[in-house]
DNA sequence: CGCACCTCAGTAAACGTTTTCAGGTCGGAG
DNA sequence: CTCCGACCTGAAAACGTTTACTGAGGTGCG
């Protein structure tokens, strides 16, 4: 096969007539005599050098990748995140890979012991469910890595969560204020993390404004359109609403659908509140009112915290960084 | 600096009292005498040895690692080809490194140039406009690319594109047939290649059913929401229409937004049709017609053909694979 | 019984960098 | 005139694999 295989730091060497060492050193910008930089450049320049990255990182022990792993990148929330994510990334000379496991814990866990082949130089774990074997391999993971969710205390990681109790909060106050005491929840499997929280959550709420929670008003979806429209309609079948809840943007919008066919106007007769703000608020008729939960800061922030973890030596604490929630009242709820 | 660096195939022959040499061997699985395997496994299973993903591309020169640059993977287009993208590549054994360029060609030549690091073992480009640029740096890369996008005739790469002429076609078919005579035209940028490609067709389309070609029927977005929105508003200011195509479903969405505001009812007033069958076309009321131009069939082809072109040697000529339109009929133009 | 073969394991040379270490040259100070 | 430091450079040793090539031992056959 043919020796054309692309110039290395050798044939550099050759042409310029000097060693692979000053090669080397001109490359990485150490100072050098001025002619010996000129001669090098030249060379480099003449034979179109591009520096081999597997070599490079065998001995830098760097790849400038990172990976992030989430369930579904189809989901408006990861999405978010991965945008952002990628631009943080890149301003830093990184680049980004994707893991999309389709919420197969297996999946998850097959990336984090992934993680000793050092392919990647860190990364951001955005786990649905956080299984005993996530804690395990968190800690003996070879490469830093910032999580997004929850995660007990003392573990070695750096997180990242949304609050997602508090912005169930904002969004059941916001319908109480708006007059609604008839407050029906859409949520989302109860053994999932955000599941969990939110149900936390609205417990909590309810009792912040003095109202009883009453299971006939909850329903759970799968954080799906379809789920969110069907679970909407048990709930109407079973119960009188005034105002509804919906862990995430995408049950929202089922549940919009839901209401029109059953000649619900909104927000007259139901006043509805979606979660995550996506881009789908501003989409629908009427426009979704949406407690956003910073999916594209916590994306941001996470990098970030990678991005100076692995820089930094490894000695200091780990953080856990809080975002605030947001309320962004549209045309479904008043 | 601790020792504790991890195990490496030394620590492992040491420990099994080998060489280095068996050791790989059994690890690439290649016939060896059962005790030696056995000791080996044992070895590698006792210390965790997990293989060193820098050292094996030096050697290999493999990285198990594609490429996947787009413009802007917030829009669901994209979003359809990355996730098919991916799942091929997994159940492959690779990994995929995404590449969010927001567009900027200056940025998707830079990628084109990276690949000469050899960071990744193929690249699939969905190339936004196609510049001389583009060309010149695709006729010397030094690993396979495939185009998703139409590619001048004799490039040395594969390509996979949509036949946007015909599902034009198909949609003015559907509203002519459906009775509209005065039908508006929400396109994208012209010198963009899906919006080339879509004037095209509508013009072509016009004629087949003999209907003229008037320009004020015709009016520019930026395939964005908003964009639509108003391209929209300014063609109702204009002139009088009965069926309504734009050049994707956002755009889409935006005219029913239009629409709505301006008291239209859909499809009583106006039909209304999209392209891409995104999600976002069964999330609208009325859900929205829309031309899939199938994205992620055209992900996954082109996912498959690279990894083809990868596997196999790259003497057989360069393929060209074309993916049919589909129109889906919904809501919003019966 | 000897020779050719086959199977298996070990030695060593790659792969393309970065980096340490040991000169070598030059200028200036003593 | 000698000696010392400052500055560059080149030789060579890593980094952790894979893969010729070589050699040793065993088997089958003449």
């Amino acid at each position: 096969m043919g020796a054309d295989d692309g110039p290395t730091i050798v044939t550099i060497a050759e042409r310029a007539g000097v060693s692979i060492a000053s090669v080397s050193r001109v490359l990485n910008g150490q100072s050098t005599r001025p002619e010996t930089l000129q001669r090098v450049m030249a060379a480099a320049d003449a034979l179109g050098y591009v520096p081999n990255a597997a070599a490079r990182s065998l001995k830098s022990r760097r790849t400038q990748h990172i990976a992030f792993a989430m369930a579904d990148i189809a989901n408006p929330v990861y999405l978010a995140m991965v945008r952002e994510i990628q631009q943080v990334l890149r301003a830093a000379g990184y680049r980004l890979v994707l893991h999309s496991t389709d919420a197969d814990v297996d999946d998850e866990l097959e990336v984090l012991r992934g993680l000793g082949q050092r392919y990647v130089d860190g990364l951001i774990l955005c786990p649905i469910r956080v299984t005993a074997g996530h804690l395990a391999e968190l800690a003996r993971t070879s490469v830093p890595v910032v999580v997004i969710g929850s995660v007990p205390d003392g573990q070695r990681v750096d997180s990242v969560r949304a609050d997602s109790r508090t912005g169930v909060a904002l969004a059941v106050r916001h319908l109480y204020e708006q007059g609604r005491r008839r407050i029906g929840f859409v949520n989302g499997p109860l053994d999932t993390v955000p599941g969990a929280a939110r149900d936390a959550g609205f417990r909590a709420a309810l009792a912040d404004v003095d109202l009883d929670y009453e299971p006939e008003l909850v329903e759970l979806g799968d954080f799906y359109l379809e789920g969110g429209a069907q679970a909407t309609a048990r709930l109407l079948d079973r119960t009188r609403i005034d105002a509804l809840l919906c862990a995430n943007d995408l049950m929202a919008v089922g549940a919009l659908r839901t209401l029109r066919e059953r000649g619900r106007s909104v927000p007259g007769d139901v006043a509805v509140v979606g979660m995550d703000d996506t881009d789908l608020a501003t989409t629908t008729w009427p426009p979704l009112t949406s407690v956003g939960l910073g999916s594209a800061e916590r994306g941001r922030r996470a990098a970030e915290l990678l991005i100076d973890r692995i820089a930094g030596a490894g000695t200091d604490r780990h953080r856990q960084i809080l975002v605030p929630p947001r309320l962004v009242v549209r045309g479904s709820s008043r």
